[in-house]
RNA sequence: GGCCAGGUAGCUCAGUUGGUAGAGCAGCGGACUGAAAAUCCGCGUGUCGGUGGUUCGAUUCCGCCCCUGGCCA
């Protein structure tokens, strides 16, 4: 059995979850959120989440299905895609992944390692030691134990270092031994292409950019601004309250939720967290194109222009074939 | 109007004891395997406010002018 789903992408403030709505009311399709940050409870302001109304009205899946506290990860998204994806096809329905955490959708539509889980104790059991040697010193240790990780990452690259080194000592075996297990036999490479008898879903890729750059630049803004009026500083001091969130917390290193939180902190001007969360936001949507650009499976639309929607919609009767709702089969 | 301090990259500033200049931030390009809205790598020509003078040579020294901020009237 084959699965047709297509991937909305696109950078943020380009529009996606409109468009998506107005694609499902044109075809019998479902939404899957690829967000990691709308995937958290309680963050609604400052990561556009859909309003209530339009979610009743158009259900996403994959978001409100986490606690800030509790950290959730390209291996969790995988996996509750999937089956997500299974549930939609099975009742018939086609999928329609929206969203923009790039790495979430290479992920799912070529493959992740199968690799042991995040471990809170041993990274700040690392973090302790890079503390006191520097992690260029921390990359030179896991040189001695995974070379080929090594060789891939840069000296100052902590995430990646502590993830390697985290990997190897709580498992016994280098990161990159992980990896290269998952890519053997067929070149799937993945754990979930292993299930037995699992249905074949195919990707299809539409990717949403608004050029020239300035203009997507001129939305970001306009939408900063829009969630200011929105209650943005309530929704985060709200956060801050919390005694279990704090700012270390990947939930709350998101754009817009650091720099506000900052802010209340007192470390920095409301003026000063606006520009500086203005800047992080560009620098997501410049990073998010990157991906973009460096896939060639991709097919890509403007937004703005007028004729996209018909181009996409035509695009999609083409992939959906059954629901073609042309004229021009009219006898 | 007088005195003082400034006018150098998009922004904030450093610097050149005279040989035409460099940081941070922003911006741009790239990487990306359980934190990814994360993390990291690379990219710096700009009438050094204008104009005249001194000098082999001025962004640097001197004169005048313009602009900004402060103090005094």
């Amino acid at each position: 059995m084959t699965v047709d789903a297509i991937c909305l992408m696109g950078p943020t403030a380009t529009g996606k979850t409109e468009l998506a709505i107005a694609l499902c009311k044109r075809f019998p399709m479902d939404i899957v959120s690829v967000d990691s940050a709308l995937v958290y409870r309680g963050m609604d302001i400052g990561t556009a989440k859909p309003d209530p109304a339009t979610l009743v009205r158009f259900p996403h899946r994959l978001v409100d299905i986490r606690d800030p506290e509790v950290p959730y990860s390209a291996g969790d998204f995988v996996r509750d895609a999937r089956k997500e994806i299974l549930a939609i096809a099975a009742a018939e329905r086609t999928p329609l992944l929206v969203g923009g955490t790039m790495m979430y959708f290479r992920a799912l539509t070529e493959g992740i390692a199968c690799l042991p889980a995040a471990d809170v104790r041993l990274r700040k059991e690392i973090d302790a030691e890079a503390a006191e040697l520097g992690w260029p010193v921390m990359h030179r240790k896991l040189a001695q134990v995974d070379a080929v990780s090594a060789a891939r990452i840069e000296p100052n690259d902590r995430q990646r270092i502590q993830r390697a080194l985290e990997v190897f000592r709580s498992s016994g075996r280098p990161l990159s031994a992980w990896q290269v297990d998952a890519g053997t036999g067929t070149g799937t490479g993945t754990d979930i292409e292993a299930e037995a008898g699992a249905a074949r879903i195919v990707y299809h890729k539409l990717a949403l950019g608004v050029t020239p750059r300035s203009l997507l630049h001129r939305r970001i803004e306009r939408r900063l601004d829009t969630m200011f009026r929105q209650g943005f500083l309530a929704e985060v001091s709200g956060l801050m309250a919390r005694p279990g969130l704090t700012a270390e917390h990947p939930s709350m290193r998101s754009v817009g939720y650091r720099q506000v939180w900052s802010h209340l902190a007192g470390e920095c001007s409301l003026e000063t967290a606006r520009q500086r969360a203005l800047a992080a936001t560009r620098q997501l949507a410049k990073r998010q194109l990157t991906w973009l650009r460096s896939d060639d499976s991709v097919t890509r639309f403007d937004r703005l222009e007028s004729s996209t929607i018909d181009a996409i919609s035509e695009r999609l009767a083409g992939i959906l074939g059954s629901i073609d709702r042309s004229p021009k089969h009219g006898l």
